[in-house]
DNA sequence: TCTGGGGTCCTAGGACCC
DNA sequence: TCTGGGGTCCTAGGACCC
């Protein structure tokens, strides 16, 4: 009974009008609008430090160099490559103003990641005429304001809207119309769904599903077989079926972990410049969880070794819930003491889960609230001066003044959470 | 002198309690 | 004394996205 009345409130729900855009090589980009010098040229945007990966313009793509190559290949493919160190700040800074062009058009905006974002528009159609329309406008101010090109999708849901936002690029404009649903579906192969990877893939060639069309048609029950409660899931957006709604900024579900994790310049098995490192990941979790105002009482510490494949994480949970950059960091020093390392370690990562928001109360004991006001002031003076100008004594001697040149560290526009 | 960093969700097994 | 089963919390690991 239940069950029926719920379906048939789904299935009773009101078409929707969603598009989804997305930002055409977005870093390489905002680099090129900064600097004049780089426009039509073949760039790489790197994390800094050697051991990076980096993102193109389009004029590199051509050239053969992909989004994902280390900088010594892109250069291989591409000797005219210019190579350019990232910088955060410009792009959550140009994201947060597109962001702001679309609430423009619509509240019901839903940024995905950086360069990404959803907007229900349904309520906006008796205003703006049409999605076109309102994609147009869109594209124009976009293109005036930060010389950036973007592709967008209109769908009746997010699912389609990506799928059609992927289909031309740059500069595209693709219509997934209710009526055209399912002669989209029937040739697209699996992988071009936004939820179905490389695994996922593998396992339904193994099943003979290659399409869409076959997805969509497959018995419900031989993919929950395989994927468990996914396999519903899977079957639906084989049929392009997607209800989820578009989560506007602020009503997000509250952020569940924070974490850091950074691979090293060169691999090390030193104790103490590991327990240094650490030192500094905590001191990154910690003081982005107090800038959220929240603690946790799991903290998780990861390992990769030298020889990249393998790796070990283990977590540990307190009794109390902590967001002091020391008390992560003992934490993460006594899951450390458990293990006995095999290798030179590559890259090490710390994250803080089981999270609850912080009341206001101040904690009980005189020496708690001393160490509560030491790292608010020290959170306050690197706001204000940038992350890491006050920092714990030990980390001092580093040369590594990390964070500052990384690709972005928080990648949600507005920060996270509510 | 290969291969980044930020997340979310799901599963499975063990411990423990009722 | 034996047995079953449900629920919660915890750890570990895998898949996926950008």
């Amino acid at each position: 009974m239940l069950l029926t009345s719920i379906f048939n409130t789904l299935s009773d729900m009101p078409a929707r009008t969603i598009l989804h855009i997305d930002m055409n090589a977005f870093f390489a980009s905002v680099e090129q609008q900064a600097d004049p010098a780089l426009r039509g040229k073949p760039i790489a945007v790197v994390g800094g430090g050697g051991r990076t990966v980096i993102t193109t313009s389009y004029e590199a793509r051509a050239k053969g160099v992909k989004t994902g190559m280390a900088i010594w290949e892109g250069k291989r493919v591409c000797p005219e490559l210019i190579i350019v160190v990232g910088d955060s700040r410009k792009y959550t800074y140009t994201s947060g103003k597109i962001n702001e062009i679309f609430r423009d058009y619509t509240p019901e905006v839903e940024a995905f990641s950086i360069d990404e974002s959803w907007l229900d528009v349904t309520h906006s159609l008796g205003i703006f005429d049409s999605a076109v329309t309102i994609a147009h406008l869109i594209k124009t101010r976009i293109r005036h304001s930060f010389g950036i090109t973007c592709s967008i999708g209109i769908a009746p849901n997010k699912l389609l809207a990506k799928l059609a936002s992927d289909m031309q690029k740059p500069d595209g404009l693709t219509i997934i119309a209710p009526e055209d649903i399912s002669r989209v579906m029937e040739r697209l192969p699996i992988k071009d769904l936004c939820g179905i990877g490389k695994k996922t893939q593998r396992h339904l060639n193994m099943m003979s599903i290659y399409t869409c069309g076959e997805l969509g048609r497959c018995d419900e029950a031989r993919l929950t077989r395989k994927f468990g409660i996914v396999g519903a899931r899977l079957k639906e957006m084989g049929q392009g079926i997607d209800r989820s709604p578009v989560v506007p900024f602020g009503e997000e579900d509250e952020v569940k972990s924070v974490g850091h994790s950074r691979t090293l310049e060169q691999d090390i098995d030193n104790p103490a410049e590991i327990r240094r490192f650490l030192l500094q990941l905590s001191e990154m979790v910690g003081s982005r969880a107090r800038r959220y105002n929240v603690s946790g009482r799991t903290i998780h510490l990861y390992v990769r070794y030298a020889d990249f494949f393998s790796s070990w994480g283990k977590q540990t949970t307190l009794k109390n819930h902590v967001n002091l950059s020391d008390e992560i960091y003992k934490a993460a020093l006594s899951i450390l003491a458990t293990v006995e390392l095999e290798q030179p370690v590559r890259l090490l990562g710390v994250t803080l889960s089981n999270l609850k928001h912080q009341t206001e109360q101040l904690p009980l004991f005189e020496d708690e609230r001393k160490k509560l006001f030491v790292a608010q002031a020290m959170d306050k003076i690197n706001d204000r001066f940038g992350r890491m100008a006050v920092t714990f004594g030990s980390l001092l001697p580093g040369k590594e003044s990390a964070g500052s040149r990384v690709i972005p560290p928080s990648w949600r526009p507005d920060g996270i959470g509510n």
